[in-house]
DNA sequence: AAGTGGTCTAGACCACTTT
DNA sequence: AAGTGGTCTAGACCACTTC
């Protein structure tokens, strides 16, 4: 239930528009339980908007509704439903496009490619690198990646384990686990045959978005499988990144293991 | 000159209020110039707000005037103005405080100092570390600190060098460079009598404070110097990062080499 | 009670894209 | 010409803090 930025009980008491409702039913706990959830209406929009986004009701590079089409819907001003995508726009979860509308963000973008890749070569543009998939197995999750991925130890898991070439040479490598039961079906077979990013496949195969990340970096000295793998002497010191991935709703649905080779190449940040 | 988000030449034409003037002064030039600098009115009182942070006009810490005052200053709706201060505390130049005013972001406030310091226990909550100062000369710069902080070669820098002890242990390594005409009297002394996180100092005392910095992190193997002042084997793999910082209008002041130990420590980045 | 930022609405017009 | 997001204004009321 919508609920305007005013005490809950309290009439609307607005200039002139009718008074926002969205599915009325009368609480069966008039006043508490209400009044511990309240967030401003525009919140309260923009909650709905994501959740339509999460169930696909519109798909990674398609339009949504304008801003007019979702004020009727939800029966709000226009600026209040502009207030909402604003957000959505600042997180990234759409794009506006000034005479054209808002579009739901996509990795298929080239915008996209290196918010979640933060590795550039020392000079020269950034190049997005090849992927050389090394192994895809499906697996019981340990209880470290169980606890990091929501799961319960032993629920099924995929394990992929890939190189990345930057200019042809092995920079990177991965080692990525992902909820088994959101990615049935992958295999080593269409990770190598899908061309563009691996977060561009599972939008489009497997209706799983990536929206945000965290990561974890230390320095680490190369093992000796690793170091053959990516042609640096045993014990060179890598750049170990962490990574944990969450979709809508900050549920996480994969977890990443990467090394990465820094003689050539850094990892760039900038602090705001 | 403030213009309307119209094409210059064309009358206001608007509902009620009167035509926003800053400095009215007829330019020499009516049209081609205002035309080739047009950006919304919102963006050009974001300026203005930031013009007067960056003299100090008002102060780290302090409250700038109320939307009202600065509506009336500039001669623009409340509106306009709440619009700039949004992209001023969206990107932590102002902070907000409902029922009391804006103020200017300081590096004293506790919230802020974890925004450059991304180093956090792998467990425990962070805890801000404590400062050795090892050595504070000047110099004269050598051509890549003067291309980094846009000095000529042989210009006057500051060279500070510090370890970082958390919860008494050496974990940071840091070589710090300083703009020498911005910094003028700081010596070890100081920087050793100061409490509290070294931006606060550098505002407070030198009157610059950082906004936002690039790093550039790698992984590197320790030099018999380095990891005698850590306490680490040589050649362990430390984490690297290359920071340059920027004060009000992206000019760099700071150059910075960090050299940390991440075996019970890591760098925390979001990557939205 | 007065003053501040925060929310919500309404309406006008501009800039841009597509039809 | 029509439709989209972008800017600007005005006014009302709410939430919060201070006097």
């Amino acid at each position: 239930m919508l609920t305007m930025a005013t005490h809950p009980q309290t009439p609307p008491a607005m200039t002139g528009a009718e008074s926002p409702i969205g599915s009325l039913r009368a609480p069966s706990v008039p006043t508490a339980s209400v009044a511990a959830t309240f967030s401003p209406l525009y919140r309260q929009i923009k909650a709905l908007i994501t959740q339509s986004l999460d169930q696909g009701e519109w798909k990674p590079g398609e339009l949504i509704p304008s801003e007019m089409e979702l004020a009727l819907r939800y029966k709000v001003s226009q600026g209040t439903v502009r207030k909402a995508i604003d957000e959505l726009a600042a997180e990234n979860l759409v794009v506006r496009r000034q005479g054209r509308g808002t579009f739901v963000a996509t990795h298929h973008e080239p915008r996209a490619h290196f918010r979640f890749l933060r590795l550039v070569p020392d000079d020269g543009d950034p190049k997005y690198p090849e992927s050389r998939f090394l192994e895809c197995k499906r697996m019981r999750a340990p209880s470290e990646i169980a606890r990091l991925l929501d799961l319960k130890a032993g629920d099924a898991v995929i394990v992929v384990r890939r190189l990345l070439l930057f200019e042809s040479v092995a920079t990177v490598l991965d080692e990525i686990w992902l909820n088994g039961s959101l990615f049935k079906g992958l295999t080593a077979e269409r990770l190598a045959d899908y061309r563009g990013p691996m977060y561009g496949l599972f939008e489009t195969e497997f209706g799983v978005r990536m929206i945000e990340a965290t990561e974890k970096l230390r320095a680490v000295p190369a093992d000796p499988t690793t170091a053959e793998l990516l042609g640096v002497p045993e014990n060179a010191p890598l750049l170990s990144v962490d990574r944990v991935s969450f979709t809508y709703g900050s549920r996480p649905v994969e977890v990443r293991r990467g090394l990465y080779v820094t003689t050539r190449y850094h990892y760039e940040n900038e602090l705001g």
